[in-house]
DNA sequence: TGCTTGTTCTATAACTTATAGAGCAGGAAG
DNA sequence: CTTCCTGCTCTATAAGTTATAGAACAAGCA
């Protein structure tokens, strides 16, 4: 699995970290049950520390993706999306549409955009890869 | 026009101010040549100092959105999407629908809810209300 | 036992957020 | 010209966030 993570830029590391995760579990490169890097070694891996890895971590298992065990690691488990999630999503949905509409881009073309990643997410889904 | 600001949120008051005028623009509640609230104006509105108002002002100002004139004050001004614009947009719109994806969001719900809020900003633009 | 793993604690430096007050500078209107 | 309103800039402060660092504890596994 490749994160690929930004030091410099001006959005902090773990939120970084744990938007790449998100993107890997949507993909199917991750899929239930996958295990994930230990926070020391994903840690030392981007020469950043440790704590950080764990926030995103943290942040993760807040949302239901994953789970944390000692001795064992990080798995991937999906929980079903609960109404406060969604209503959360939706008014992120929302602000980000509202600015693609505000900057003039063509509603046509929006969702086009939208479409093409989902499709893209679901590609390779654990479904029945033929 | 009414900007709904929670104060007791985690998200920052002036990132909220941007979001709640970027919405705005987009229902067409604001439109090219709108005249915005002094900053001072706003800032006694919600009990808030003015220098976090004139952040979401410079934040807006800073996207194309708005520009400012001493005297007269903030006026809706709308440029064209640039190619930086697509990118990080489209960039912030893969996480998202990630998101919603990694949750296990059926991709046509999701598409269905993205269309019918950007039919929703479609619904009064400033081109011919018959 | 020994190793790896997550977890918790304290501590520090740099940056962000929000507040506050003072003052400057340009445009509008009397 | 003077007055007022506007954005704009400056310094300052308190609280919170981000990232770092080191130490130690606790659960799981071989």
């Amino acid at each position: 699995m490749i994160l690929n993570v930004d030091l410099t830029s001006d959005t902090p590391i773990y939120q970084q970290l744990r938007d790449r995760i998100v993107e890997a579990i949507a993909e199917g490169v991750l899929t239930e049950g996958s295990l994930l890097p230990a926070t020391r070694a994903l840690a030392a891996d981007f020469g950043i520390n440790f704590h950080t890895v764990n926030k995103a971590y943290d942040l993760l298992r807040q949302q239901g993706l994953i789970r944390l065990n000692r001795g064992t690691g990080a798995v991937v488990t999906l929980t079903v999306a609960d109404p406060p999630f969604r209503a959360d999503w939706t008014a992120r949905a929302r602000t980000l549409l509202a600015e693609a509409a505000a900057k003039g881009l063509p509603p046509e073309e929006v969702l086009a955009t939208c479409r093409s990643m989902l499709d893209s997410f679901g590609a390779n889904q654990p479904k029945d890869t033929p």
